[in-house]
DNA sequence: CTGGTTCTAGCACGACCGTGCGAACTACGA
DNA sequence: TCGTAGTTCGCACGGTCGTGCTAGAACCAG
């Protein structure tokens, strides 16, 4: 069971990891719209064309095919929220750009129920477990990076000393995440821009020399 | 089957009537915690300790329960966020009354899952039907409200100008929601209190005469 | 006491759930 | 060529789901 594979290189993947790549692939799109905890294995199976007992191989169990699905979705997050804003300079400009992408990938509708992080969010933030924990876990990280930034920025002296950074993220975030099941609800990418709008105010008010 | 009782006064209820109510209010909170769709017959029987059978009689189909469940929260919402609120006098006064009536049904638990409608946005955001068009229109309605008392404000010349009414309601929401998640999620009400903050600061911000 | 209405329990149904097991198929190293 | 490991399938299990039907209990009008 151990590793046993001394390269790690772009090696080919065998059917298997294949198809445990389709499964989670499905699996987060049917997630972020139905929720975690509505996923199914015989959905899951029925989507793909294959066997209950070929989706349940992968996992051995629902819950090992949640938590899964919770760090294959993470990958994506680092993938398409992560990376992009971590290219900005650190300090007030990832601040904004970290932000930027947050709803750029919102708008870009790379879940088709949006955030899935939002979406899992919101379906177990009251439920204890092993899930919770690990969005909780998430959610703490995310806001984490975003303070630290906010810390560089203050400390460079890009913000207002007044500001407080763990305030300024908790409004930063509000509107990205507001934008995100509002525009998902009405089905109108217009909150988004809503969001855009609030986030660049918000930063510009606690920006020093607010151009 | 058509209602024909002349006399609409508080009469007293039928053990139907009061087991009904009785029911409404366990699913209230069993869907604040794990959601409308998680809801379950059997589930509610035994939490009531009545059969499947006895439940089922008072709503005859499954969805109608979700919808009479979602009907009683909006209810409660209206008694313990809206009439508070809409106390204060129209205008800036009401706007923030009813901000803070919000914040404080969150911080008081009145679902044991945070915000009743927070967690069913959430859920159905992406998933069309009958509850998605409950939820889009009571958030709808919501929003409409504190935008009306927005435009009274600025009308009375308690807001600047400049504010885009709509604008400002998103921007006083978004931190109210993310409060009620962050809050659940971390079981602090300390994210309570920052959503405070940002609608205090933010109001302050668009008064004119900021003091 | 009687008859009707209202409410709840019991039971059965088909469907789908998560899970386990053994057989078939595939691919590859010896 | 054979054997072994990896992958998927078919099938079965006990359980719960939503939903109907029927019978009885409780209540109330006459």
């Amino acid at each position: 069971m151990e590793e046993r594979r001394a390269e790690e290189q772009p090696r080919r993947r065998s059917d298997g990891e294949r198809t445990h790549a389709a499964i989670l692939d499905t699996a987060m799109r049917l997630a972020s719209v139905e929720g975690l905890g509505s996923l199914t294995i015989g959905r899951l199976a029925k989507e793909l064309g294959v066997s209950k007992s070929g989706v349940f191989a992968h996992f051995r169990s629902k819950e090992r095919l949640q938590l899964e699905t919770l760090a294959a979705a993470g990958e994506v997050f680092e993938r398409e929220v992560l990376e992009p804003g971590l290219k900005a300079a650190p300090g007030l400009a990832r601040l904004q750009a970290l932000c930027e992408a947050h709803l750029s990938y919102i708008q870009r509708g790379v879940f088709p129920g949006g955030c899935f992080f939002a979406q899992v969010l919101a379906e177990y933030d009251a439920v204890s477990g092993p899930i919770h924990d690990e969005v909780a876990d998430g959610q703490g990280g995310w806001f984490g990076l975003l303070e630290q930034e906010a810390r560089t920025a203050q400390q460079a002296g890009e913000l207002a000393a007044g500001v407080d950074p763990v305030q300024l993220v908790f409004e930063l975030a509000a509107p990205v995440e507001l934008a995100n099941y509002l525009s998902v609800l009405n089905r109108d990418p217009r909150f988004v821009e809503r969001g855009r709008r609030a986030v660049r105010e918000r930063l510009a008010q606690a920006a020093t020399s607010p151009a």
